[in-house]
DNA sequence: CTTAAACTGGACGTCAATGTCTTATTTAAA
DNA sequence: TTTAAATAAGACATTGACGTCCAGTTTAAG
């Protein structure tokens, strides 16, 4: 249902996020968030092309998040690796159609729409403001014996 | 977001829905479901294995709907081709997450989630009877003039 | 200025989804 | 019984997603 590329640039995010401010080196997001180090660094490209992350080379450099968490949404994330394709027009090409969707792909769409928003209307301080007693990313002790 | 394969699957039933009682020839359903023929094949024959449409070989067979139409959802086409995987435990195997998912792969589930509940609650007879001016994979006549 | 730390860019490998083709097998009908 | 119509099955080709590797570039720090 989602890519792979997709769970991992919404991992590496949450990562930064959680880990504060200040920035944070690609291989060190890569083993909190179980990503291929060599794959995160494109996916991570992708989120600073988007303007999602800070990226700075040499010594001393790494990876931040480029604004504030409350201002970012998961579909900003996604939108930045993998754009949500909506049905805009008859995917067979039926010219009576044009934007007017039959009845298949009217609810297709919907479903889609249904998803753009609800990853629109999540941010990454909303992730992290969840009383959850799973964390995300995070192995939690578990309820310890007093 | 959908794959060509869900596509083709609903083209196909929903061509057969239309095409009223009776089988049709895998060729002709190609045609007018603009799908490649041999694709298409292969195709019918998970809607086969799963029940949803009956195929006879030979001179004189084709492939029809096994069931009414009413009782056919989109979800189980869908399913048929491609099961709907819901996230069930933590995707980074975190073992104290377990079966209860952290705030990020909560919202993703649930978008998954919303799919599955629109899908299974739209059966093919509802696609057909939607008072929609854009016929399923049909091109119209536009608006004659009088 | 030299060195080591990090990211950058591009080539390359693997695998699953998609698509094609060819040879069987089954079936109705002449 | 022979033939033509259809699907069945399996090999093969293509493409993009995912992943690896390495040489190049940038930068902080000594």
């Amino acid at each position: 249902m989602f890519s792979k590329t997709v769970e991992y640039a919404l991992r590496a995010v949450v990562h930064l996020a959680q880990s504060g401010p200040g920035s944070r080196k690609t291989q060190e997001i890569a083993e909190s968030t179980q990503v291929p180090p060599a794959y995160l660094s494109k996916v991570l490209q992708s989120l600073q092309a988007q303007g999602i992350v800070n990226m700075t080379r040499g010594a001393g450099g790494g990876v931040s998040l480029a604004h504030e968490m409350e201002a970012l949404t998961i579909l900003d994330i996604v939108n930045a690796v993998e754009p949500v394709q909506r049905i805009a027009s008859c995917p067979l090409g039926l010219k009576s159609h044009g934007t007017n969707l039959c009845s298949l792909h009217h609810r297709m769409d919907k479903v889609i729409e249904q998803m753009e928003e609800e990853f629109r209307s999540t941010t990454v301080a909303d992730l992290l403001a969840d009383p959850n007693p799973s964390i995300p990313l995070c192995e939690s002790k578990k309820n310890k014996k007093k």
